[in-house]
RNA sequence: AGAUCCGUAGCUCAGCCUGGUUAGAGCACUACACUGAUAAUGUAGGGGUCAGCAGUUCAAAUCUGCUCGGGUCUACCA
């Protein structure tokens, strides 16, 4: 006999992929699968690059899964597809990882440590757990070129992202400004919001709070508030009222912003410190906040400074959009702020003290009016700059290192601000004696008529994790990124992108850009992409450098022109580190001859990895023509935590220097939740370990649940049952599927060596499953084009399951034992033979590993894939059209409803499948559904033993039929008579059914209209047969006769008596093709069935000799249909 | 605070785009059956206010609005 198909010795995923992965190794199948494809149009894939700093976590499985399912199935298809790797290596989780091993902080370095020193340990753990990366991404299957990854901290890498920066510099899209950040006094530096975010910064306290009262200024705007004031009115003065849980930043006041929507009323009251008749102006939703309900209207003319009770009337309501733009008075002016040698100075046409108008105002705290501080709040200098009202910074394009915010870095006020100068806004060291300037401030206003309420308010602040103290927002230097410039641009470009799910594209990434603000690049860290900034002491002269050759260029020119030990350790070899500390040692030189140091700020970490598609190749310094060939990317896939992560910062650059996208498709894959919803988490402890779990359940299982168990883009609530369940039912049924062919193949030596036999002579049932099978592959490729790899899983399961194992193959169990090699057996053979390895292809993307093994096994024998060492270098299957047949597919379903309509009648009266019975009824509602049934008819006769099928002919008026309306086609016809034609169809009788079949349509009166149904408006459907046990699903019905005739009962007990000698033989261990012989005892009815039906029995059995004795003293007991029989069954020869 | 996704059986998910009258499947549970591949499978059973409210419509799980609950991202140094 020739080679045989291997068989597996049981389900054993994890040991089969071992095996499979070292054939990958030995064989080279990665590198293969690509170098097979050379000339090949590209699919151009990028991977984003992991962070090695950390161990892998499972969602990093299920992103990866994705990017290779993908890269996979485009190779089958045809393309080449290179999966050049990658390593994430700044930032500042290294940086904080590496302070905490080392136990130090952030200002301890440059002191304790060196920079050198620190960035050297920093290099050392970026790629601290490559191992199990590299392990993982192995077990995982996961083929992406580790060999020559890209590494964000490499010199060349470097140099791109400087070349980068430089372009955008040319085009003036790199520019230094003012951002506000938290800062803390006390610590003297500013806190990333990593560190705000840490547990205990934020924390309740006490402070001052003061309701302040801004007069307004008579002028077109407010004119309407004046004449609204009434003639019996004693004041003529006019407040916005703005409360602050800050008061030290009242000095700083240079705007008030109100919601455009918000209703605003103008109160006629009194100050309740000074006792004056005031008006003043508040959110009308946080009146009762200030007054009481009794007061309103109340006796104005009776006030003194005695009375309780404060008098106030609503003079006018508006909405806030009414008084944008309204002017008032500084509140606090001194020297230090003043319009004229302050504001101005600080900020060109600033238009300080208006009203501005803004979302972000809500009526739940305060007034309903925000006191505005550019300096002091992201809010506020964002609605600031879009009011032009100024700013206190002051950045002199001429000075820029002068800053005239009226808060120094200690935290106290500058000079110039009168009784408050040099004062600390909070008590930051610590100072017993320390008095509140806020207290003080408040104060101040209430003696000049300027406060409405002063208070104490808790509520939630900040601090800094170092110091305790409470951080401030402070206005700090900053390099950004003019991408407000390309907004439109990266909005339209966005719109070509193919997002899945698309709403991620519109929606969350789409608002995103709507919302854009600039880049902030600047980071003040040690481990990091420098900035190439070099400016002049006086800021007046900047350089951005854009090459390592340039600035070799500039560090020997400005030896020559400076002289003295100026770059003296970098004159011979240049730049070798494009790191700190050494790129801050180097001195350029500007054209008027000044020195210019670098700019102290590394670049968002962000920006390294977005600009992969340029630095990974080391272009344009290397590698032109390749970066031409694979730029923008087909497709790039991580979790939608990216999305304004890296895919922001991907879809920023390429906008921005190239002006075009940087990937055509994306897919933001969800979370991995655990299973109870809640995101993984060290703390939690209930962090799935990958390797673990692949180790334990296989590489496949865990891809294949991953994939199909939720769209990738919905969060995955993990839970082990659920791979449990996939190697199970659709690895275990796979499995047998194949261990069944392999077992029936073998015996008969089926190496597919016969010529093809051609469809049309080929039984119903495999044309069938062919059909089937070239559908799958139709609705799979369609998916997977499309990007809904679960869609496709889910297909090629339902396949597997219901069609290939539990029809097909269960029906045809007995073509491939039974009979002759020859014929219908070959192409049993054949037929099942091609659904494996179809099946094994399509899904070798999304399980790599088994599939692989099943191809092997089957190509080894068959060699129908010439020289083809792997499934993975094959074309994905392509369908055969001619193979399919729908109305074939149709009556097949057909075949299996009633099938199962029938067992469950037998069920229904308790008659096992093994008893025959004589007849089902089936009504044929027309004559194309009886051809259907009657081509399909021995189908349903074997699989549900029963001897005929008869049919009814529509007409006839044996069966009962109900009737109900076609709502869709009647719904668009009748509208609002649907109802009353519902319930007039519901109270037809069996007579009306006939005449509407008769005549093909019916005249209806509804409300003394009628109406004339079509027979196409309505479905008919049979519903009963009296006398019969019937069954019925959609519009199909059977009707079981169940009477067990004694012939019936002489053949059902034959075949009982062929199914326990068949258990006997498998107990016994014989092969399947041993001969037997039989000898019984057999009593009562029991002897006559068995020789009536010997020849059968035999045939079934392989038996060559049956004998029925009258006893027997030893033997197996056996019992038929509650007869006992003892019987001695012994293999022949 | 804003944006976005999700909410259907005890659990995991279909169905929603394109509205149609008994809302499905698998897992788990129970009983019976089938099996000369099966770790399967079949039949039957229990299990649902389709998160809630309102609207549009003859008709809403499906379309619209609001609310609630959960997740994520952003809110100026990942």
């Amino acid at each position: 006999m020739a080679a045989t198909y291997r068989e597996f010795t049981g389900l054993n995923l994890p040991a089969t992929e071992q095996e499979i992965l070292a054939k990958w190794t030995e064989q080279q199948a990665f590198e293969k699968s690509v170098s097979l494809r050379e000339g090949a149009t590209p699919f151009v894939f990028y991977e984003g690059p992991p962070s090695a700093n950390g161990m892998p976590g499972i969602h990093h499985v299920i992103s990866r899964t994705l990017k290779d399912l993908v890269c996979r199935y485009k190779t089958m298809k045809g393309f080449q597809v290179k999966r050049k790797g990658g390593w994430d290596t700044h930032g500042l989780p290294i940086e904080l990882g590496v302070e905490k091993e080392l136990g130090i902080t952030k200002e301890d370095i440059g002191k304790k440590i060196s920079i050198e020193e620190y960035n050297q340990k920093c290099r050392e753990a970026v790629l601290r757990y490559k191992d199990k990366w590299d392990d993982i991404t192995r077990k995982m299957g996961y083929w992406v070129d580790l060999n020559d990854p890209y590494i964000t901290f490499k010199n060349e890498y470097i140099e791109t992202l400087w070349w980068l920066l430089s372009e955008l510099y040319k085009k003036g899209l790199l520019y230094e400004s003012v951002s506000i950040q938290p800062y803390s006094p006390a610590a003297g530096t500013g806190l990333s919001s990593h560190e705000l975010n840490q547990p205990g910064t934020y924390k309740d306290v006490k402070d001052t709070s003061v309701v302040a009262m801004f007069k307004t200024v008579k002028d077109e705007k407010t004119g309407f508030l004046y004449n609204a004031l009434g003639q019996d009115n004693t004041s003529d003065e006019v407040f916005f009222m703005a409360w602050t849980t800050t008061p030290w930043t009242l000095p700083s006041n240079l705007g008030l912003t109100v919601g455009g929507n918000i209703d605003y009323v103008l109160v006629k009251t009194f100050n309740p410190y000074t006792h004056l008749p005031v008006n003043v102006v508040l959110a009308s939703a946080l009146l009762g906040k200030y007054f009481k309900p009794e007061g309103e209207n109340g006796d104005f003319g009776g006030y003194t400074a005695e009375t309780k009770l404060l008098p106030w009337t609503v003079l006018t309501t508006f909405k806030g959009k009414d008084i944008e733009g309204a002017s008032y008075e500084q509140l606090l002016p001194f020297e230090a702020n003043s319009f004229e040698d302050s504001i101005q100075y600080s900020t060109e046409n600033a238009k300080p003290f208006r009203i501005l108008v803004d979302s972000f105002v809500t009526t739940e705290d305060g007034t309903g009016i925000v006191h505005t501080a550019p300096d002091f709040g992201a809010d506020d200098f964002k609605v600031g700059t879009k009011y032009g009202i100024g700013y206190f910074t002051h950045v002199n394009k001429y000075d820029k290192r002068e800053k005239l915010v009226l808060v120094d870095l200690e935290g106290k006020f500058v000079n110039g601000l009168g009784e408050f100068s040099n004062r600390f806004v909070k008590n930051y060291k610590d100072d017993k004696a320390y008095a509140d300037v806020n207290v003080d401030i408040s104060v101040k206003l209430k003696k000049e008529n300027r406060a409405f309420k002063v208070e104490k308010y808790e509520h939630s602040y900040p601090h800094c994790w170092r110091t305790d103290k409470p951080v401030l927002y402070y206005p700090l230097s900053a390099w950004f990124i003019k991408t407000t410039a390309i907004k439109d641009r990266m909005v339209q470009l966005n719109k070509t992108i193919n997002w899945k799910p698309a709403s991620t594209g519109e929606g969350r990434f789409g608002n995103w850009l709507e919302n854009m603000v600039d880049w902030n690049l600047s980071r003040s860290r040690f481990w990091g992409t420098p900035l190439p900034v070099w400016q002049t002491e006086d800021g007046r002269e900047e350089v951005c450098i854009g090459s390592i050759e340039e600035l070799n260029a500039g560090i020997r020119k400005a030896s020559e022109v400076l002289g003295g030990d100026v770059n003296k350790n970098y004159l011979h070899e240049g730049i070798l580190d494009l790191h700190k500390p050494y790129v801050d040692e180097i001195i350029l030189v500007s054209p008027s001859g000044k020195p210019m140091k670098r700019v102290p700020d590394l670049i968002d970490v962000w920006f390294d990895s977005g600009a992969m598609p340029y630095a990974q190749w080391h272009f344009p310094f290397e590698n032109k023509e390749t970066f031409k060939q694979s730029f923008p990317a087909d497709f790039i896939a991580e979790g939608v935590d990216q999305t304004r992560g890296w895919f922001y910062t991907l879809h920023a650059i390429a906008c921005l220097v190239f002006d075009s996208v940087a990937y055509k498709t994306v897919v933001s894959n969800g979370l991995v939740l655990d299973k109870n919803g809640n995101k993984m988490s060290k703390r939690l402890g209930n962090v799935v370990n990958p390797f673990e779990t692949i180790e334990k359940f296989g590489a496949d299982a865990t891809r294949w649940y991953l994939i199909t168990n939720a769209s990738p883009w919905d969060n995955l609530k993990f839970d082990l049952d659920g791979i449990k369940e996939v190697q199970r039912k659709f690895f275990g049924t796979l499995y047998n599927t194949y261990q069944f062919f392999a077992l029936y193949a073998n015996v008969d030596g089926f190496s597919f060596q016969e010529k093809y036999i051609p469809l049309e002579e080929r039984p119903e049932i495999d044309r069938w499953i062919l059909s089937s099978l070239n559908t799958l592959v139709k609705t799979v490729t369609g998916s997977m084009d499309d990007y809904e790899p679960t869609q496709a899983g889910r297909a090629v399961e339902d396949f597997v399951d219901e069609h290939l194992s539990n029809w097909y193959v269960r029906l045809c169990r007995r073509r491939f034992w039974k009979g002759e090699y020859s014929g219908d057996k070959i192409s049993a053979y054949q037929t099942l033979y091609e659904c494996l390895e179809t099946v094994v292809r399509l899904v070798a993307p999304i399980s790599p590993f088994f599939s692989d093994a099943v191809f092997r096994n089957l190509n080894a024998i068959t060699n129908r894939f010439p020289g083809v060492e792997s499934v993975h270098h094959t074309d994905f299957p392509v369908a055969n059209e001619k193979a399919i047949d729908e109305s074939l597919e149709e009556r097949m379903q057909l075949a299996q409803d009633a099938s199962s309509l029938i067992l469950s009648l037998r069920k229904k009266v308790n008659i096992k499948v093994r008893q025959p019975l004589q007849k089902v009824l089936i009504p044929a509602l027309n004559p194309k559904m009886k051809e259907q049934l009657e081509k399909v008819e021995d189908l349903v006769k074997a699989e549900v033993n029963v001897k005929e099928v008869e049919y009814l002919n529509p007409d006839n008026t044996f069966i009962s039929k109900k009737i109900k309306p076609n709502f869709v086609a009647l719904g668009k016809k009748l509208g609002p008579k649907m109802k009353a034609v519902s319930t007039a169809l519901s109270q037809f009788s069996q007579e009306d059914i006939a005449r509407l079949e008769k005549e093909g349509q019916y005249n209806l009166s509804i409300d003394g209209e009628s109406v004339i149904l079509q027979i196409t408006e309505v479905e008919i459907s049979s519903e009963d047969i009296p006398g019969w046990t019937v069954a019925n699903k959609g519009s199909l019905t059977v009707a079981l006769d169940v009477t067990v005739t004694p012939q019936l009962e002489a053949e059902g007990n034959a075949r009982e008596f062929v199914n326990r000698i068949q258990k006997i033989r498998k107990e016994s261990g014989f092969e399947l093709t041993d001969r037997i012989e039989v000898i019984v005892t057999a009593a009562n009815g029991m002897k006559e069935s068995i020789s009536q039906f010997k020849e059968y029995i035999c045939a079934e059995i392989l038996a060559d000799k049956l004998e029925i004795v009258a006893e027997l003293s030893d033997g197996i007991e056996i019992e038929v249909n509650d007869v006992l029989l003892k019987a001695i069954v012994s293999k022949k020869g």
